[in-house]
DNA sequence: GTCTATATGCAGATAGAC
DNA sequence: GTCTATCTGCATATAGAC
C-alpha cells in the first residue's frame, strides 16, 4: 500500500499493521516501522508514547469498525430472518471477510488478530475482552435462540470452534491455496460460505 | 515441571518449550531459557549452535510422536470401524489432547504449535509441511471415504476448519474457562468430544 | 562440558536544536 | 512536528580458561 498521501501518524499505523501481520508484535521493531512509513524514528514516541500503546491503537482502529458491522448485521438478520441460524453465522463471518478484502490494509489486520491469540499479551487480551466481549455474548444469545436444546457449555465450545476456524481460514494459515483462475475475492467468499455451512451443521449437531 | 533430573541439553529443551509456549519464539531470549533451565548461557550455543536450531529441535521432539500416534489411531479406526467418520476425527483430535495432558511438558507444545501458525516463520512452515504433510493427506483420504458426495475443495476447506478449531481450543485461546469443580483432564476430554461431534456434523453437511 | 568475560549490534526511549 | 544525537540496556554469539 502506498502511504505517501497520509499523515505521519497514519503512515505509522498502516506500516505497523502490515509489519505486525507479517512478523508479530515482538519481532517488529519500531525502527522497521518508521523505516517502512518513511518517518523519523522519534515520531513514534511523539505520536504514540510507546510501542505498547501503538499496538493498542492499531487494534482499536479496525476492531471498532468490525464489531459494529457484526452487530448491525446480526440485528438485521434477527429482524429479517428470525429463527434462522445461517444468517446469524453470516453476520459473524462476513465482516471478517470484508475486512480481509479491504483495500486499505484491512487484510493485514485479520492476520494481526490471529497473532493476538498466539502472543500471550495479557493486557491486550484483557483490553479485547473488556471492549468487545459484549459482541460475542450477543451472538451467543442469538444462536441459542435457534438451537434451543443446546446446553450453555456446549454452545460456548462451539463458538470457540467457529472463532478458531474463522481465524485460521481468514488468516490463510491452512492447506487451501487459491487456484490461479480464481480471484482473491471469490476465493474468500467461497471460504466464508463453506465455513457458514460447516458451522451451521456443527451448531445443530446433537450433543452426546 | 522440575528439571533437576535431566541433562543440560534436555533441561534446555524443556525450558525453551515452556517459554516459547508462554511468550512465543521471538520474545523469548536465550537468557530466559538458560536461567529457567539453570544452565549457563553459553550452553545453548554449545549444544544447539543457534537459537533457530533450538526452535527446530523443540519441534521435532514432539511432532514425530504426535504424527505417529495420529496415523496409528487412524489405521486402527479404519480397521475396526470402517465407514464411520467420528473415529477418524477422534484419531486426529485425541493425540493432540493426549499431548496437551502429557505430564512431561507436552501441554506447552500444543501452544507452541498454535504459535507457529501465527508467527510467519517460512522455514519452519516448510519444514512442517515437508515432514508431516503426508499425515494430513491420509486423513483427507479417509474422510473422503466416509463422505462420498463431498468435493475435493470443500473437503480441504473443512479440514482447515477442523485444524483451526482444534488449535484454538487445545491452546486455551477461547472463551471457555475450566469450571473449578472440573479437572484439567476432564475439561479437555469434553472439549475433544465436543469438537468431534461438531466437526462430524460439519463434514457431513451438504455443500451448497 | 561448563564457566567467565567480552565482542558486537540493535532495541526502546528521550533531550534538545530547528 | 520533525529532526539528530545519544543514553541505557539487553540481545546473540564466541573466545578461551578450567
Amino acid at each position: 500500500m502506498s502511504l505517501q498521501h497520509f499523515s505521519t501518524k497514519d503512515r505509522i499505523l498502516y506500516a505497523a499493521e502490515e509489519l505486525f501481520a507479517q512478523q508479530g508484535f515482538a519481532s517488529t521493531s519500531l525502527r522497521q516501522v518508521t523505516s517502512r512509513a518513511d518517518v523519523n524514528i522519534a515520531a513514534v514516541n511523539y505520536h504514540f508514547g510507546s510501542k505498547d500503546n501503538l499496538v493498542n491503537e492499531v487494534f482499536r482502529r479496525r476492531m471498532d469498525v468490525m464489531s459494529a458491522q457484526r452487530l448491525d448485521a446480526l440485528h438485521r438478520a434477527l429482524e429479517t430472518a428470525p429463527g434462522q441460524l445461517e444468517p446469524i453465522l453470516a453476520a459473524f463471518v462476513e465482516p471478517a471477510l470484508a475486512m480481509a478484502q479491504d483495500r486499505h490494509g484491512g487484510g493485514a489486520f485479520i492476520r494481526v488478530i490471529a497473532r493476538t491469540y498466539a502472543e500471550n499479551n495479557d493486557s491486550l487480551r484483557k483490553f479485547l475482552s473488556d471492549q468487545y466481549g459484549h459482541v460475542l455474548r450477543e451472538f451467543a444469545k442469538a444462536i441459542a435462540g435457534c438451537v434451543p436444546g443446546l446446553g450453555k457449555e456446549e454452545l460456548y465450545w462451539r463458538l470457540d470452534f467457529l472463532s478458531g476456524a474463522l481465524t485460521y481460514a481468514m488468516a490463510d494459515f491452512g492447506l487451501i491455496k487459491r487456484p490461479s483462475g480464481v480471484s482473491e475475492a471469490t476465493h474468500r467468499q467461497r471460504a466464508a460460505q463453506a465455513l457458514i455451512r460447516f458451522a451451521a451443521a456443527g451448531f445443530q449437531a446433537e450433543a452426546h
